[in-house]
Formats: C-alpha cells, structure tokens, sequence
DNA sequence: ATTTTCATGTAAGCAGTTACATGATTGT
DNA sequence: ACAATCATGTAACTGCTTACATGAAAAT
C-alpha cells in the first residue's frame, strides 16, 4: 500500500489541504498514482491521529478555511523506511488487453472505435505531458534532445518546501521529478504505438 | 470490474477448473491481469449462481475430482455487452514512481538496488515473452522482424474450444492473442529502457 | 438564477489480499 | 520423513469506489 507514502511525497515536496491533495491527485501525482478526495481525507486523518503529519488551521478571505498538513517528524521516518524495503515489480491490470483476447468470441472488427478512444487519450496525455516538461524542464545545454537529461536550473515549480528538507538537494529533487515525467512520455508513446499495431490487427478481420 | 470478463475469456479459450484458472492467472492471462485462487472461486461461484459459466463434474485417477466450468449463452452475452460497452483508459499505480520522487526526501542513491532489482524482473518477463513469441508465434513471412505481425499458421496452443466459439475464427484469437503479447513485449522493452534512465539519472547523485 | 470552485466530510458496499484449513497423491 | 502438486474452500480484513450531504463565495 503506497496511498500513505504518495501524500507524504507530495507534503514534502509542497504542503496542502486535503482538497489540494486531491487536485495534484488529478495532475502530477495523480500521473501514477490516483486517489479520491473522500479517500485522501479518511487516509490524512489516520496519518494525523498516527502522528505522520500535523494540521494546521489556515484562515482565508472569500473562502472556507482549510486545515493545511504537513510532514511531521514520525511521517518522514516512515517515509524512509518504506524507501528502504523492497516491493514488488508491480502487478498491472489491463482491462483493454482483456477486451481484445475476448473480441476473438465477439466482433474483433466491433472494437476498432474503443481501441480509437483508447488511442486518443494516450496521445492527449502524451501531449499533456510534452506541454508540461517544456515547462517545467526547459531543455539547458543546447543540442540536447527534448526528452533527454536537463541539469539544474531555477526551479519554476516549488514554492515552499517548509522544514528543511533533510533529505537531498532541490536539485536531486526536480531531476528526480523529471525522469518521472520521461518514464510517462515514455510509457505514452509506448500505448500509442501499441495501439496502432492493434488497430493493424483489428482491421484485418 | 472485469475478472469476470478476464475469466469468462479464459474458459472461452479452454474450459477449466478453478484451480487450472489460477495457473492460468500466474501465466498467460496473469500478464495484464492477476487474481488469486480464493478469489477465482468466490468470483466463480456467484458466476455459477448467475447462470454466466456452468460447471461439470470431472473424475480423475490419482487425483482430486475436479468441477470443469465452461462458459454457458448468458456469460456469453455478458462479455459482449462489455465489450461493446466503453471503459476508461485506465488508471495507473506505479508504486516504484513514488519512491523515486521520495528519495529526493531521502537517500537517491539507496535506491539504486530497488531500481536494479525491478530492472532485472522485467528483463526476465520479456526474455520469457519473447521465448513464448517464438514457440506459439513463430515467424512465417520470411524477411519478417521477430516482433511484427505474424499470418495464420496451424495452431501449436489450442486443443478443444469446446462449444462453437460462434463469435470468430480461430485465426482471430490467435492473432489477437499475439498483439496482446506484442503489447507485454514493447511494455517491458519500454520499462527497461525507462529504468536505465532512472539509474543513470539516480547515479548523478 | 445557475453553475463552478473551494472545502470537508459520512455511509454503504464491493473488490481484493492475507491467513488459515483440509486432504489425497506424488516425488525426493 | 518431508515437500510439492492437485484441488477446494472459509474468515477476517483492508483499500478503494460510489453515492450522498453541507455550505459559502465567485463567476456566468
């Protein structure tokens, strides 16, 4: 279960309210790890009462108030600790490839416009993605290709990384967050490919 | 929810015990979709009551008796009216995305093992692919790359689909059988890749 | 007026995992 | 003697999803 260690990750890199949780849950974080705002604030409140992460109350203008968190001493220590055990090479389900081996008993030729849709958001995430690393990752020593190693450069993202991020350096810190991105442009480009051979089949029946 | 429709798709391609489909969940079908034996037989049961799979009593000398179920019309219109139903391009879980973005917090270089070990296990998923691509889909067109679409050739994989597959050819479930595996080949190729930058990125620090 | 955004939750239920249990046969 | 394979299950629990609920401000 990394549901835990996914918010720890995002309060160290930025603390938030439960709410904001859930907003990076549908961007960033949200890339590889999904999660609902019923299910952050049941999950956040188990980590409060565990003493993983403290609350503080913020006052605002034309707004609710929020309870921002932030990673406490025992969350951080459980935080490493989890870095430290191995896990399992994870466990995918692919409910599309199930759809494609069963087309064989049903009409392959039925599947083409949902293998379509499929299609169409992977390139849109594609796009999303190139979008966002253009942005956050501008490309540094000239003649490096676009999706290759950037080194550091003035972080356009953070804000306010609080207590002292005892750990490594900002800079480990973004280069970190951009191979992360790489591996979803990767993993994109992939899908796409991969689905364009299975359109290829499809429209062979 | 599709274990169901990934079980129904499995007895569709060959009848089989509970048991025999939790073999068939470490193999084939397990590439893009897990499930445990307790959970095969529960699912199985209340598929049983729904009248989607019917089961047959099956002696055998030296071993347990077995329940074979195969895929009764009510099973197979569910999995029809699922496929022409539109799912979700799905939504990920990278466990190991999480830790890396945390190591910034913590050591970049203790993950370095992590990253080797998950490296090593999807090599050996692909070498295990590509063994499997060259015994059930060897090349036919000669000139013909090892990974690239393969024509109709006497089936070395199938023994008894039992009652009439009345959906498609033969030809059509193992073509479709061989993209989704194509699908698992460019899958782990892309991870491996993936992986090498994240060591390289990982090493910088 | 209505919808969207911000903000936080409860309640019910389903899917899936882990642990435990049985019992015969076959192989080392 | 011990472990592995074949075969089927129950019980308890955890994680996650879906549906429902409230309430105020800002935008259309």
């Amino acid at each position: 279960m990394a549901l835990e260690h996914a918010i720890l990750v995002s309060l160290l890199e930025k603390p938030g309210s439960g709410y904001e949780l859930a907003r990076r849950f549908d961007r960033s974080i949200g890339y590889f790890w999904t999660a609902t705002h019923q299910q952050i604030y049941r999950v956040l409140k188990r980590m409060e009462n565990d003493g993983w992460v403290a609350a503080r109350e913020v006052a605002q203008q034309g707004r609710p108030d929020k309870r921002e968190y932030s990673v406490a001493d025992l969350g951080h220590a459980a935080l490493s600790s989890w870095l430290h055990e191995p896990i399992e090479p994870e466990t995918v389900r692919h409910d599309l490839a199930v759809k494609i081996r069963g087309a064989a008993f049903d009409d392959p030729a039925g599947l083409v416009r949902e293998v379509e849709r499929h299609r169409q958001a992977h390139a849109d995430r594609l796009a999303h993605y190139l979008a966002g690393e253009g942005r956050d990752f501008p490309p540094q020593s000239p003649a490096e290709a676009p999706s290759s190693p950037a080194e550091a450069s003035p972080s356009p993202v953070r804000e306010g990384s609080s207590l002292a991020p005892s750990g490594a350096s900002p800079d480990a810190e973004r280069e970190l967050q951009h191979v992360v991105l790489r591996g979803g442009i990767a993993y994109e480009r992939m899908m796409i490919a991969w689905l364009d051979d299975v359109l290829a089949t499809l429209h062979r029946f």
